[in-house]
DNA sequence: ACCCTGTTTTGAAATCTGTCAAGCTAGAGT
DNA sequence: ACTCTAGCTTGACAGATTTCAAAACAGGGT
């Protein structure tokens, strides 16, 4: 359908890239990366990824009745944490669980460092 | 018509906020911060923001003629970043010179600390 | 084998987003 | 005042997103 089959990040094709703030990015590393603060830009799965990452894992069932959403709706904003390569999870028994990953985590905060002082010359 | 009139984002309101690995977030700080990431959560924004990040001002006339986009579509982008409450601008004459807004960039890079040493020590 | 609970998939509706064309506004220079 | 350029706003449209209900799937227990 329209569905267009989100190719799942690609982690080492991601793990480089100098923080944003230092030089400009090109168009093929945006194209990774921008899903992934994409996946973050909505409230929900912001609080999810944010519950996800606060403890070692957390089983679904404990995620879905912290919202006023239906369960299929947090299974997907769960699935689009997991395609941007955000999140990890395995069924165990009745119950599936959600863990950061952490690389992902750290290759986000590393884009948005304000490296060094930011220079004062001419932006000619 | 359909379209909310986004607040912008406050950034006192946000100037807390410890990693989002740290403890869940609450409704209404994720419905603050989110905003931020949806931004950055667009190729084309990713890169703007990256060419502005990277230097201490630039100009919508160097800004422009990186994409293969409309005029109006970038400066589209543009207000987004603005509204997000990333960037800033101010017109010097016959152009329009962007800069970042060092705050919410570091903002959003605390958010995304990995703090502590997490309890796991998975990855697998 | 059957049912029960937890989670994901599918299908559909309402809303939102990215993009461009056309028109508008702000300064600068003549 | 007129005109030129840079940038923004409006209006419109195709495509994407968010959400739920209904149905499917996965394990566990009886």
């Amino acid at each position: 359908m329209s569905k267009q089959e989100l190719p799942v990040v690609d982690l080492n094709a991601v793990a480089c890239c100098s923080p944003i703030a230092v030089r400009p990015m090109d168009a093929e590393q945006a194209g990774v990366v921008a899903p992934m603060f994409k996946a973050l830009g909505d409230p929900v799965r912001l609080r999810l990824m944010s519950m996800i990452a606060s403890v070692p894992e957390i089983c679904v069932c404990d995620l879905t009745p912290a919202f006023d959403l239906s369960g299929p709706t947090i299974s997907h904003h769960l699935k689009v944490l997991r395609e941007a390569g955000l999140v990890d999870s395995d069924r165990r028994g009745t119950w599936v669980w959600y863990r950061v990953k952490p690389e992902a985590f750290r290759q986000l905060g590393a884009l948005l460092e304000i490296s060094a002082a930011p220079a004062t010359g001419s932006a000619a």
